[in-house]
DNA sequence: TGCATTATTGCGCAATGATGCAATAATATA
DNA sequence: TATATTATTGCATCATTGCGCAATAATGCA
């Protein structure tokens, strides 16, 4: 049916970590599994908010979720994404290195 | 003015990315430079789409053009994105066999 | 059972993004 | 100079996304 491409794909997944508050809650477990009740009080967006960004990425595979009485606790199922953001702050340096030496040279 | 935070710099990027038509015109230009004129039969979509994908790539800093005549060439920056790339083909492929394996384990 | 806590979903709103047609700019050529 | 080619920009439209309030579900506890 869906029949999705190869580039389909890629984007789709791109697009659920081309997000800031997904990105700061993805920083945030980096350092283990936490609650949504844990999660909330750290940003500065309604929990409604917050558990559809954690659904997006539990689909996504990128966290996965247990549930714990009322609680529903979070963790990073592929840390893979972290080494993504580790390219992507590469090259944003290598942008502001550029710049900056534009800027130097335009003096 | 911007002030813009290390999350919010990373999520402008890859949304950038996280476009199958931009992704397409990446591929497109792995084996080098070409002119829009080049890219625009390749891609099933009107010109003016494809060069507003390129301006945006090249603000990004992924893309770099040069001029020569009527023409204008397009050619790869930042090779590392399809590192960036290569990772998530990884954990797309991580995904699909895993579903893969759910199927043929609810037989 | 009744109440509190935690998390999610329904809904509408505002902002953003992708698209295509038409018009314009820039260059080359007859 | 007039015309053709190449690429971009202006503008309108449509779809998508993120957001927050309110309502609902699910669990634990008095």
């Amino acid at each position: 049916m869906s029949e999705l491409k190869k580039v389909e794909l890629e984007a789709g997944f791109l697009q659920v970590l081309a997000q800031p508050t997904r990105l700061k809650i993805l920083y945030f477990l980096r350092d283990g599994e936490k609650c949504a009740c844990e999660i909330n009080p750290k940003m500065h967006e309604d929990p409604s908010v917050i558990s559809r960004h954690l659904v997006k990425m539990r689909e996504a595979g990128i966290l996965v979720s247990r549930k714990s009485g009322v609680s529903i606790f979070y963790s990073i199922r592929q840390p893979a994404v972290f080494d993504i953001l580790e390219r992507v702050d590469d090259i944003l340096r290598f942008e502001a290195a550029e710049r900056a030496e534009f800027a130097a040279r335009a003096l």
